[in-house]
DNA sequence: TATGAAAGACCGCTCCC
DNA sequence: GGGAGCGGTCTTTCATA
């Protein structure tokens, strides 16, 4: 765990809202047309953000790379079932070090954890499934659910 | 430059994906900086990340905004049963809006649809699952999949 | 065709009101 | 919170291999 950044509690008002809909949209729009398009001054947008980043609210920027156009075509989900629950940490460690796994979540119900895989094909997938997941020892079975599209994607609205 | 936006055979090398590793990273990072790190000049760094954009690649850069900080405490996934295979079309409209879905997939397998859903509390996601969701007519069923914690969350390695 | 260097425009940061 | 000046960054242009 990292060390949190600033005051957790700070409550944002509706003005930081509409200047993080904005930078969610378009981390690289000016300070300056924000301004216009809120009736505000650059300075107040730059304070803004400045509180929100020192809140911890904004984590930084990201490019938004789109993953198809690297080849990452397949995406599944696969919901795993460990043989004991005490296993967590470890089977989790293992999981870190596959790149193909970018999210994992640690879930109550049927499964353990839950996983998101990326991979270049139907091929790799098979082979992190049989090459990767199976050989883990903590692992008693999984269940895969592939994607074919992905229709929404987007964030939660501030 | 007379690649259309949107090619997917752009071939990138390894200074595109040293570049797009960085910007991934923390998309503010200056281009000089990424020059010195990587050896050449600035103006290369900023060919090659134009040619990216225009290839699709690269889609645009977001805040990454910190949901707890928000409020948004409680992530799920629900896994939605349709009636007829045919209704899929209906459900999606209805599911982009609601605000708290904030990605869906179409699946093989169990479930015809694949939602994440992100709340404030869960208070909340049971008012998401009982008004929100089960009126929809085009719904047999659902299964809901409470995450308590998301130990890994990253993009595709380039 | 791709790279490297330099000049200009733009943006963000800071100070003062 | 608003406004202006400074410093830094991005973008563009041109020369070069």
């Amino acid at each position: 765990m990292h060390m949190e950044k600033g005051d957790a509690h700070y409550r944002i008002d509706n003005l930081d809202k509409s200047i993080l809909r904005a930078l969610m949209d378009n981390a690289r729009t000016p300070y300056a047309e924000l301004a216009k398009r809120f009736q505000v001054s650059p300075g107040t947008i730059h304070v803004r953000v400045e509180k929100m980043k020192q809140a911890g609210i904004i984590e930084g920027t990201r490019v938004q790379v789109n993953g198809k156009k690297l080849g990452y075509d397949v995406c599944c989900f696969i919901g795993i079932i460990l043989k004991s629950a005490r296993d967590y940490p470890r089977a989790l460690a293992q999981l870190e070090a596959l790149e193909e796994v970018v999210e994992a979540y640690y879930t109550t119900g049927h499964y353990n954890i839950f996983i998101k895989v990326m991979t270049r094909s139907i091929d790799e997938l098979q082979q992190v499934l049989i090459h990767r997941l199976q050989p883990i020892e903590e692992i008693q079975s999984t269940e895969t659910l592939i994607s074919l599209q992905q229709p929404i994607d987007r964030d939660v609205t501030p």
